[in-house]
DNA sequence: GTCTATATCTCGATAGAC
DNA sequence: GTCTATCGAGATATAGAC
């Protein structure tokens, strides 16, 4: 064990996505985690900051595999499937991850989020929507609504393999074929 | 109040939306819905039995909504669009059902369910995705595929429109305008 | 069927030794 | 920082009168 706060967090992840925040004791994480009781209380001063804490860690994870290499020459459409990619194959390789975040945003927790932890922070990928707004390659919506439906269309894709437990070689065939099903519906 | 039965469901869902199941003790369910402690578990004999309950009868009540008339002569593409409209515009008038749905199939509470609850039942949907690709109107991928991207949609549509709070005929434009955007992604 | 009253239990959080 | 021990609050569910 290298670092008991985040065992903790290990921990919390895995039992709460077994079993939600209502059924999971914090008396239970600290067992799974290996850890004492108190001890969950000295790194966490409540079950909630343990419950967001863990959101904002794993958002940030998710968001460090979004990020697109600068001075990047490929086309906006090249870029944009970079991204998505990486989001997808994260949701796919992080299961636990990805079930868990879906929870919390579902959840009143949700709430306890300050407004700018919520908001976007990965404007990169807005931006491009707006170029390709302005370059005439995507139609013209709101870009709240492109990103709404972009972001919906990774999480029912994410569901569907996740659920399918796909080969390899099909896996990667249906991450790219399902870009090109979202780029038909917001491209001109 | 006409039935208290319906009282109590009627106070858990707003509350269970509000403040997540955890957050919502039974003791105040009952207080909300104006009966008595005790009446609650005279209906439900736990807490879960309630919530898996309000979920199926908030399910049904979407399934109704969803209905297409026989004997109808409109082309397919005309008759999935009834059903993705009436679905969509259930979402956005019963905003607080779709947000109890949405957090109850994010939590362990779906596991509850038996599988034949949680299989689509409305397979009308289902059969038309399979016509359209008979008749090589639709692209040919796995069903499950087509009605998970569908839904995701949807969902990506609802939870927009709800968060914009737009006029009516903006509203309608968008759930119009929507559908063909869904169905430029699965069309051929 | 509906209520009041309450039993029983578990959980979150703390205190204090080491 | 980590542990053990435990308190007090509040939860679900029941018992029993009406």
């Amino acid at each position: 064990m290298i670092d008991k706060q985040t065992e903790i967090l290990r921990a919390a992840l895995k039992l709460f996505v077994e079993n939600g925040f209502h059924g999971t004791p914090t008396s239970l994480i600290a067992k799974e985690a290996g850890v004492a009781n108190g001890t969950l209380f000295h790194y966490f001063s409540t079950k909630e900051e343990l419950i967001v804490s863990l959101y904002v860690a794993i958002k940030k994870n998710l968001s460090a595999c979004m990020v697109l290499e600068e001075d990047s020459f490929s086309s906006l459409k090249e870029q944009m499937k970079y991204i998505y990619v990486s989001a997808l194959k994260w949701g796919i390789d992080n299961t636990t991850e990805f079930r868990f975040i879906q929870q919390f945003i579902s959840s009143p927790y949700l709430l306890k989020l300050a407004p700018e932890e919520i908001q976007q922070k990965n404007t990169r990928i807005l931006q491009l929507f707006q170029q390709g707004i302005d370059e005439k390659i995507i139609k013209k919506l709101p870009i709240d609504l492109i990103n709404t439906l972009v972001n919906s269309h990774l999480f029912g894709v994410s569901q569907y393999v996740n659920q399918c437990q796909l080969a390899a070689s099909e896996r990667d065939n249906i991450i790219s074929y399902s870009f090109e099903l979202m780029w038909e519906m917001i491209a001109l």
